[in-house]
DNA sequence: CACCATGTTCCTTG
DNA sequence: CCAAGGAACATGGT
């Protein structure tokens, strides 16, 4: 999934699109991606309810709608997973093969597609209340970031990835992070000086930025194989070149470092890549 | 066929 | 109860 860039980014995007709009069929291709709802309690809810507004929450996507007669206020959360796509389409055009949920909104459909189905369309919200902090927010202060990783012997990349500590961090910014702090991703984050959790707290909040920033510069084109967001791999098949891409070492195995030119190094933590520069971020 | 992929949750194990 | 590790989920690209 898109992390937090991404999903702000979209966030931002449709937010200017739904308010307003009424649901007029809800379609649910798989009902696995509404879970825990069950599908009677979702579509009853859905049916005939307006969007109002979308905030963002992580990496998670909450839509404020009200309901069609009482008119009362209730909130549907999404949730991209890794292959998540979230876009308005006009009816003319074919469903995707993996649409996973299609609201008509009369003249034009929303569209949540997702080839893996590890997202979420639900109305169940107990996954956004473990969330630690925001970023981007003055909420995340770098005093409690520390205090949070003494507690814990992990490797700081494989913590980063905690979203109870913070918010939106995956993959590939956790390595951003750390690579523009200088740190290596196998420190155990309780080691961390006071010096180096100023620096990530400082890197996150940047490489997030950034990130954003680059991602509100490129166009939106939502429909069929158009970007949706996913900016920070080039989109696809011929589109990196139109793209630039900004990420400093994701990826980058065996390509120069950019501060010192020695080769980028991946390492698997967690069952999961990381990309560092062995000699910039040092032990 | 093998391995890799933007994520989260559940199930162990200590 | 908590921390940590690993598997599972599901499909496609290389």
């Amino acid at each position: 999934m898109p992390e937090l860039p991404e999903v702000e980014v979209l966030a931002r995007h449709l937010q200017r699109l739904v308010p307003g709009k009424k649901i007029r069929k809800v379609l649910v291709g798989r009902p696995k991606v509404i879970l825990p709802d069950s599908l009677p309690h979702f579509r009853e809810t859905l049916l005939g309810a307006t969007f109002v507004g979308l905030s963002r929450r992580g990496k998670y996507l909450l839509f404020q709608l009200r309901r069609a007669k009482t008119r009362e206020p209730f909130t549907l959360l999404g949730h991209l997973g890794m292959t998540g796509r979230m876009y308005l389409a006009p009816k003319t055009i074919p469903l995707p093969k993996h649409a996973a949920v299609v609201l008509d909104l009369g003249r034009e459909q929303f569209v949540y597609e997702d080839t893996r189905y590890f997202g979420r369309l639900t109305l169940d919200l107990t996954s956004v209340t473990s969330l630690g902090p925001e970023p981007l927010s003055e909420n995340f202060l770098a005093e409690s970031f520390g205090q949070a990783l003494k507690r814990s012997q992990q490797a700081i990349k494989v913590k980063l990835l905690d979203q109870s500590l913070v918010a939106g961090v995956g993959n590939i910014y956790a390595s951003e992070a750390l690579y523009q702090a200088r740190i290596a991703p196998q420190k155990p984050a309780n080691r961390l000086t006071t010096k180096q959790v100023q620096a990530l707290w400082s890197a996150i909040r940047s490489v997030l930025t950034a990130a954003i920033e680059n991602g509100s510069t490129l166009p939106l084109n939502l429909a069929g194989g158009g970007s949706d967001g996913l900016f920070y791999f080039g989109l696809g098949a011929g589109a990196t070149d139109y793209y630039g891409e900004r990420l400093e070492v994701y990826d980058r195995a065996g390509e120069p470092c950019l501060q010192c030119k020695r080769p980028i190094r991946r390492i698997v933590q967690a069952a999961r890549s990381t990309f560092f520069c062995p000699h910039c971020q040092r032990k």
